[in-house]
DNA sequence: AGCACGATGCTCT
DNA sequence: GAGCATCGTGCTT
């Protein structure tokens, strides 16, 4: 599913505006087999969306300031969960910088396509199928060459052998014509 | 371009 | 009380 993900679109209304980009960068979680998981020690009042069913937005808050957004891909029980690390921005683009302030980059990093698109816990547990607020939608074909993967990042706290793991799935478009 | 670090608050032990 | 699925700044090469 994080590989599927690639090159859909991520479509968020904002204040009645259509805000969208086209999901570029995203990480596997596999929950209790997976250190590296917030599920691998069982649910917890944080965690708990993602035992839920598939489709649902995980979004919880790390660091004091920034939000992560997660799409629970495992059946009921089962704690997998996709986090979103980047998008392309479509649609909105005037807003998404104005919402960014002039820092650098728009929508390259969890933290900051949440912060872009106004995404928060208020939106953990939201159901991403219904289309309303927040939704993941058709968007271009992604050719296999064109993704790039690797570890994932800031999980140093993972067992040796999920650390090294390439879970984390970048899409970078005419890569294989580059070399 | 690549570190080091502080910000800041919540989650779980 | 420790540490966190990060980001921005400010410093060094």
């Amino acid at each position: 599913m994080a590989r599927r993900l690639l090159g859909t679109r991520l479509v968020r209304i904002l204040d009645g505006a259509r805000l969208s980009g086209i999901i570029s960068e995203t990480e596997a979680y596999m929950g209790g087999d997976d250190s590296a998981s917030h599920a691998f020690r069982g649910r917890t009042p944080r965690n708990q969306v993602m035992f839920g069913p598939p489709g649902y937005a995980y979004v919880y808050f790390v660091y004091g300031m920034h939000n992560m957004l997660n799409v629970v891909t495992g059946e009921e029980d089962i704690p997998w969960a996709v986090l979103i690390r980047a998008i392309e921005p479509q649609e909105g683009i005037d807003t998404i910088r104005t919402r960014r302030n002039g820092r650098n980059g728009l929508c390259n990093g969890p933290g900051k396509l949440c912060q872009a698109l106004g995404i928060d816990r208020q939106l953990n547990g939201w159901d991403l199928t219904r289309g309303q607020r927040l939704w993941i939608e058709a968007g271009h074909d992604v050719a296999e060459a064109d993704i790039r993967t690797s570890p994932r990042v800031g999980i140093d706290y993972a067992l040796p052998e999920h650390r090294n793991l390439h879970w984390r799935f970048e899409y970078v478009p005419e890569q294989s014509k580059r070399r």
